[in-house]
DNA sequence: ACGAATTAGTAAATCGTTTCACTAAATCGT
DNA sequence: ACGATTTAGTGAAACGATTTACTAATTCGT
């Protein structure tokens, strides 16, 4: 047996040399025929096994267990693609947000995502930065790539496609369209009520871009309050967010376009957390204190408002929530497949967090 | 002809069960099958037209335009699922994040979207939340979806596959993994210099989580810029991050426990953005102005960091662009097909960023 | 011991597209 | 006018899984 050592040193070469040519050839996916053709069956007994179809109970204990083994072995995973080509079926969904850099759709999509994933299913993500053209365009790649249903966050009027579309802060008319929306005229009512016990009588306000699907419907919700309230709003204490950025800036210009007009208010009501943010930048500049002579409030409750200095007093939104709650009706609706009985509108209740960024009126 | 009315009344209803029933029965897209038939011609002709194949050169034109019209009017849109197999290229590529949640993955993943988007790619996205089996999981998942490639976030040492796989901050010693990572020696130094330059000589860390894969090269080179300064860091001034909570909470929790230990400090070095925030709000609560009494420097420049109040002195990651190079490169792979001549790493490089937060020392 | 039922599978069609290998008819060159 | 080329297409086989409709062999009931 003077020989063994070599054949020792033989075995490990060929062992390197098979280590190597897996690295190199990428050992490519192992398909079902190839799966069955190692167990000399068909793909189909192989099938109906390893999905554990109803037919499958004729074939012994003993072959499954073999088909069960060689498929750990091989590593074998059912192709996808393949699987959804012949049941038409993709368990991927389309979500449409305005842009990907800022709290609120990241918040979304972090509880559409845990729903998701829950029930098999994954998602594509395509910002559209408010352009209706990207709007159509995308929406007709996911027709393509044969998405299930669109989830649309804070996005308006998009055309009609004959998938289940649910719409997140949407105001959409469009019928067969599920809208999850935030009670508005609750949320109007928590903030102004909250200023005006607080004393405050000299409210402005910071309306939303006019792109922005939420915009009008806070607005009204305010006005309605504020007149509820008796505390009517001047005109000349409103002013609007304007361009598409993402940052506070737009709530930084909104608010000096107000110090610049001599407006005269003790409260500011922003469209959002971030433009309240940059509104109290400008607040700041001009020299008025956050909330000893400027109380503020915004909506949203992003990660940010805690933190602030001063923390934001703010309007709750459960953003995570509603992307669940759109991501589950949207599977409802995939499901059940019917294009008719469904809610048009499924509303969640805000709510009013008091942090440092609001105080009583002075004097 | 006295039933002629009845007649149109017949083909009024026709027509309106008609209607209705493309609304019920759900218009289900056309296939080139159907274009084909309709047009009466095989699905070889069109498709070779559609695709502009070279061999559709023999087609007349006037041929060629009964097809685009055809497919224009029939609203053909070709199957991407059906191409996929056929092709064996899916267009998809899968990306893998530690949560949705906050700043810094979002802006990543906008760089990404952008490169993909461009070059006719979509995306899979999915959170891990740090745990070592969600990340294996989750790329068995994407292998199975027959995804090109895998884009790791801030995601350590993840399992081999077969996939190309390109790594954002990932500090992965895994052969085959290109890296983009941040010159960390170089934003060290930015950090560190920034402060001594300041007059800064006791100076406090914050370090990140352990499982964040930026950690260890972050505090390596604070540790070798602070020396190469002659401000040796010691170890009393050192605190660190706990916890997967994406919000400011840990830094809160890490700069309350160095004030705890009656630490003597005029400067913190936050490991990112969002954990300065917090120890921003532990030194204002212990009576510690920020840049007066303590000078604070953060990480990345997250958009909350510029309007942050005060507003925040930061070493810029250019995090976008590092999403957009992950994907590039990603793609070339992709692409190229060779597993053997790409770069290990990709270095971009980090900018000082000089903000509020931070001012001269007293006296 | 005979037909019925069960067991242990398999063959072939299908999902929608692409593509290789053809063909029949028309046109061209000489 | 004859073969060669061009024109205008078509047929069928993939891609990888699922599923319906079979079959051959065995076992069961009586």
């Amino acid at each position: 047996m003077r020989h063994l050592p070599q054949r020792r040193a033989m075995m490990m070469k060929k062992d390197k040399s098979n280590e190597f040519s897996k690295v190199m050839t990428k050992p490519k996916a192992v398909s079902l025929k190839e799966l069955a053709a190692s167990l000399k069956l068909s793909p189909t007994t192989v099938s109906l096994v390893l999905n554990a179809a109803p037919t499958a109970g004729s074939i012994p204990v003993g072959t499954q267990d073999r088909i069960f083994e060689a498929a750990r072995n091989l590593k074998y995973r059912p192709n996808h693609i393949a699987r959804s080509l012949r049941a038409q079926r993709t368990h991927t969904i389309g979500v449409l947000i305005p842009e990907m850099s800022e709290g609120y759709s990241a918040t979304v999509l972090s509880g559409v995502e845990e729903k998701l994933l829950e029930e098999g299913y994954f998602y594509f993500v395509v910002s559209h930065w408010h352009r209706e053209e990207l709007i159509e365009h995308h929406s007709r790649f996911f027709v393509e790539r044969c998405v299930e249903g669109i989830l649309a966050v804070d996005t308006p009027q998009h055309h009609q496609t004959f998938l289940p579309v649910v719409s997140i802060s949407g105001h959409d008319e469009t019928k067969g369209v599920t809208n999850i929306v935030l009670n508005h005229e609750q949320a109007g009512l928590l903030a102004v009520e909250h200023l005006v016990k607080l004393g405050h009588k000299k409210i402005a306000v910071i309306k939303g871009q006019s792109f922005s699907s939420d915009t009008e419907a806070r607005w009204n919700a305010i006005r309605t309050a504020a007149a509820r309230c008796s505390i009517p709003i001047k005109e000349t204490l409103v002013a609007q967010l304007v361009g598409t950025n993402p940052t506070p800036e737009p709530g930084y210009v909104a608010a000096k376009e107000l110090l610049a007009a001599k407006a005269d208010f003790t409260a500011l009501l922003a469209f959002n957390d971030i433009s309240a943010i940059g509104a109290i930048r400008a607040l700041n500049e001009s020299g008025r204190r956050v909330p000893e002579d400027v109380s503020v409030i915004g909506f949203d409750d992003i990660y940010a408002a805690e933190f602030h200095n001063p923390s934001l007093t703010t309007i709750r939104q459960p953003l995570k929530e509603m992307g669940c709650l759109g991501a589950e009706y949207l599977l409802k609706r995939i499901r059940e497949n019917n294009d008719d009985d469904f809610p048009a509108d499924v509303t969640v209740e805000p709510e009013l967090v008091i942090r440092q960024s609001t105080a009583e009126v002075k004097n």
